[in-house]
DNA sequence: CCAGAGCTTGTAAGCGCTTACATAAGTAAT
DNA sequence: ATTACTTATGTAAGCGCTTACAAGCTCTGG
């Protein structure tokens, strides 16, 4: 009986061609090993039924999906977006389809979307930042999943990783914003708990406070989940402290545009009043005004980098090579020098 | 021979265990049709072995992915997040995972994404608008896949929709635009071919002008692709014309940002010199300043209900229900009376 | 003490595809 | 014409799971 009602079948095109059921997938696979004649009356029986193949029998039967899945911590707001778009436009040229997922910046629900994309036959995986329980990486090494770790540059991580250095970055930043006279810097930082790109950015301007001899007690630093909201209400807090900062660095651009935002409600002057600095250089950083001096993460080139490696360890051709990319601080007109 | 390299199969846990592969799979879906000792056997058996089930073989036997796929245009800018974010969690808590893909706004594209989804096995789709080749409506009707059309409310679709009248709420803010006394009114739109949202809110325009008896002589109309330095070129092409607008309305907030941003870089003050107004409402239109007016669009509501009736069709409790939801009119600061 | 009902578990048939291997057909050289 | 390849196509064995059905077991009531 042929199937009639339901979609059509690798079989009801077989039948309909008057060939065998193994030509058809050759046809739709390897043309090239199948004659010109034949393949043209698969093809047209193919056209007609409006045939699809399906893909989960696909991937049983071939024990590959070409699919690479990504977890990022959040879509909500564009930091991920250049970066992701940039990996998954090289993987389409490169055959892959990209599965997203996030996580939102919850360890547990990363763990469970790794797990999903890995049952789902994620031939690869890209990971963000590499704090996470190290029971992943035997689950990942048993699988045989291959991943790789962006927006995050270390060597001696537990994967290999296509990022830069957050500290070296943050440490740039508070250097020229040093050297403009700020003493009274604070930090409104994203929840560095689990995110060890969050870390570094402290870290990195631990780093540049102690190498001008600043004691700990000038530096305030609030940790909040990165939302615009919650940077504009860590501003106000800041700024109603007993020592007001000059400078407000923040964890991200997102945090960085609220407390712009509450700076300009409560009636401060940026940067004559208060200078206010970002991180990653999203669209947002420059939309807004003041614009936004914020430090410039190389996302496109990251994503590509990042799709290309991915591939090759999938495909065998690479066991994994980190590489480390440049960021660049761009200066704009939020950051100036402190008031007298 | 036991399976020892690769991942864990079913099977694998079935010998561990000591039962048959049909109690794993009981234990695993069904949990209470297996009794208690037996279940601690088989889960202690799963959890040393760290067996995760192999999805493709999974739908392949049930024919079941509990998975929607959607559609959307773009992830570049916000516009979608929200709603897609609140789709996504209804669809969580229904049992179901959200697949997504974007088109770019390009047909062909959408058209190969939803034969991407379908032939993932997704058990229903989510779709932006109603305009697209009649063609796809055939494949999806002939591969029994339900759909439903959010972000556009169209009584006669081809597809039930959840969505708004993009014209009735253009109208609306056009017809505030007008009462504040403008006459001299410019649009900037998205690309409208393919786009029935854009096409509406062209027209809904156009309604409010000619309503008022203002001829299409005074109404300036650019199409250019929603980006925001597109929407800042569209402003200063309009701004250098004969006659200069006293009002902008944008397609979106995206474009709106844009034509604020160059108000601002040409010195021209806003309301004061020149009003705009955006559409969508999303986190953006607070941020800028001045704020942006804007129709609000209840995103979150709409992906909820969005995601209740897609269920509905999978689960053949309903066949299609559309609903028409209200936009509200956001007032906020870069709406003014046109200058004297 | 046994039939019948109600559970729990096992057996085995697919789901739709790919692919190793077998077979048939064509081609060229002897 | 025969042999030895090469090339085109067919056959059939899974891939890892779910589930209809069968089988075995315990327990009840007559």
């Amino acid at each position: 009986m042929p199937n009639t009602s339901a979609a059509p079948t690798l079989d009801d095109v077989a039948k309909k061609a008057g060939v065998s059921t193994a030509t058809v997938s050759r046809c739709l696979n390897t043309p090239d090993r199948v004659v010109e004649a034949t393949r043209k009356r698969v093809m047209i029986a193919v056209d007609t039924l409006g045939y699809t193949p399906n893909f989960a029998a696909r991937v049983m039967a071939a024990k590959r999906t070409f699919t690479i899945g990504a977890i990022i911590p959040t879509m909500e707001n564009a930091i991920f977006a250049r970066g992701l778009q940039a990996f998954q436009e090289e993987l389409h040229t490169l055959g892959y389809t990209l599965l997203v997922a996030s996580s939102a910046y919850k360890p547990e629900v990363e763990k469970e979307q790794i797990r999903t994309l890995v049952a789902r036959g994620a031939d690869g995986l890209l990971l963000i930042g590499h704090d996470r329980d190290p029971e992943i990486y035997k689950y990942l090494d048993r699988q045989k999943v291959p991943a790789l770790v962006a927006w995050s540059f270390q060597n001696d991580g537990r994967l290999p990783s296509i990022g830069f250095s957050n500290r070296d970055a943050m440490r740039a930043l508070t250097d020229k914003v040093i050297a403009l006279g700020h003493e009274r810097i604070a930090m409104i930082s994203g929840i560095s708990q689990g995110n060890d790109r969050a870390q570094q950015r402290i870290e990195g301007l631990k780093d540049a406070l102690i190498a001008r001899w600043f004691g700990n007690a000038t530096l305030n630093i609030i940790e909040t989940p990165y939302d615009v909201e919650n940077g504009a209400e860590a501003f106000k807090r800041l700024m109603s402290g007993p020592s007001k900062p000059t400078a407000v660095m923040c964890g991200n651009d997102v945090l960085a545009v609220g407390a712009l935002r509450q700076a300009i409600d409560m009636g401060l002057r940026v940067p004559q009043d208060v200078s206010i600095t970002g991180f990653d250089d999203i669209e947002l950083a420059r939309i807004v005004s003041p614009a936004l001096t914020t430090v410039h993460v190389p996302h496109q080139e990251m994503g590509r980098k990042a799709a290309c490696e991915v591939v090759a360890m999938v495909e065998k051709e690479s066991s994994g090579r980190s590489v480390k990319l440049q960021t660049e601080i761009k200066q704009r007109a939020s950051l100036g020098p402190p008031p007298v």
